[in-house]
DNA sequence: CGAGACTTTGACCGTAGTCAATTTATGTGG
DNA sequence: CCACATAAATTGACTACGGTCAAAGTCTCG
């Protein structure tokens, strides 16, 4: 392991388990994937992701793993921006580390250059690079959404606002099973996330449980009626346009 | 007045008012702008900016006034998410004013196509295009110290903040006094962007001018020694790189 | 001068923070 | 598989920051 936390991967990988998460392949596209093999970064969770470490280049995916762009205070305050799931892409540029943003893998994370991608166009019509920008585009709305939710939501709407986010975003690249998904993160980074303590995330998270609206435990959520639940926390899911995530690796 | 508040400018306009703002040209300059003048759209305070309105594009300069960008909740909660200042520049893609996202003249307003601008490449050696970028990518940069003003400072440090932001962009193009500036911003603006009540923002606001630390009044700020206040509202100027706002029409 | 928009004030409430201790995972080496 | 070390979750007691409501005072501008 690499001081960094960074291993540019060998061809001991695994194809099944660092590309299943965006589903099953047809045999076409999974000919065309196994190219880019050597090509996939690894990151140990809580390394920093920079660019250019392995052959990592400025516009990442993330092909399997959860990462969040956050920035930390010169006297420890801590606010995590955005989070980074599998089939996300990020444009690196101007992250530095310091007291500025950085890329922080929150799991065991594979990334791999988004350009390497781009420059084969091989598999079905569809044009990653266009899938690519889209995704940076998706970021930056759900930016806005996250303005709002530490800006002017209660504790309790701005925690299901967040979750019901998080369903939508790995439905899309079926890492759902049914109502509940696999969720890797501690009570602090909520609290670092929706600009609250992590006591206060603790407790609130305990009102949800008690009141039935979410079922939380050992790293994995429920969301019953999303719907309704929604409806609680001001979750307004702008139809972001299409999907832009990059799926366009994954079955028709 | 248009039912939307904009309006193009006809020949009417005075130079010397519109473009005031960004400092007094050189001849060659002045030659240069005045070609743009019936491009300069208008707004009254309150109207809504949107793309393809008399001649304004995508991509917009803020040549005088105030601006946000802004979402309002169905249940009336607003965040404003950012601040457009004389020099900034915006697009206004994916703009819709809905649920959304839009942008709102929070003063009389003047702007004008950016692409119309770089398209005339006359002026002394800048490339305008790259200026407009990089006020692009400041935008961005500042989003993420606002996420952190609302995520993790107290209201004090919020405001405080938040002033000394508007005090060094407003320097770079020349619209400061000394330590003295204009801001023609509500308390209730202040609350929608700093993610707290209007009654708190007063009273914040009147904490601070007990403390000695800002005066304020009629419209003017004055903050002295910001370096001391910087350092109590953890303002960081990150060193955005070079000033890439849309001062290339500034004397050199 | 009056209307409406903004600011200011007071009283009171409640959400969320802090500090500190305890319990419960998680994980690692033996 | 157990013992220990560490990280994470939980709880209680107390505080305080910030919200709400409502009334009164100011300012602007037609």
């Amino acid at each position: 392991m690499s001081p960094t936390g960074a291993t540019a991967t060998g061809s001991i990988a695994r194809p099944a388990t660092a590309f299943a998460v965006l589903g099953g392949l047809r045999q076409a596209d999974m000919n065309h994937i196994r190219s880019f093999w050597r090509n996939v970064v690894r990151y140990t969770a809580g390394a920093i992701v920079y660019a250019g470490r392995g052959s990592a280049g400025r516009r990442i995916i993330i092909i399997s793993g959860w990462a969040c762009e956050t920035r930390i205070l010169s006297d420890g305050r801590r606010q995590i921006f955005s989070f980074l799931l599998p089939g996300d892409a990020i444009d690196l540029a101007r992250m530095s580390g310091v007291g500025s943003r950085a890329v922080m893998a929150l799991t065991r994370l594979e990334v791999i250059d988004a350009d390497i991608v781009a420059a084969s166009q091989a598999h079905g019509d569809q044009d990653v690079a266009a899938a690519v920008a889209q995704a940076l585009h998706q970021r930056e709305d759900r930016m806005f959404d996250h303005m709002v939710r530490i800006g002017r939501l209660t504790a309790k709407e701005r925690v299901l606002n967040l979750l019901l986010e998080f369903y939508d975003r790995l439905d899309a690249v079926g890492l759902t099973k049914g109502d509940t998904f696999r969720i890797p993160l501690t009570q602090e980074v909520f609290a670092d996330t929706l600009g609250l303590s992590n006591v206060h995330i603790n407790r609130t998270l305990q009102q949800l449980r008690r009141d039935g609206m979410i079922v939380l435990r050992a790293g994995s959520v429920t969301l019953h009626d999303r719907e309704r639940l929604a409806q609680l926390a001001c979750y307004e899911p702008d139809d972001h346009e299409q999907d832009g995530r990059f799926d366009s690796l994954r079955p028709q």
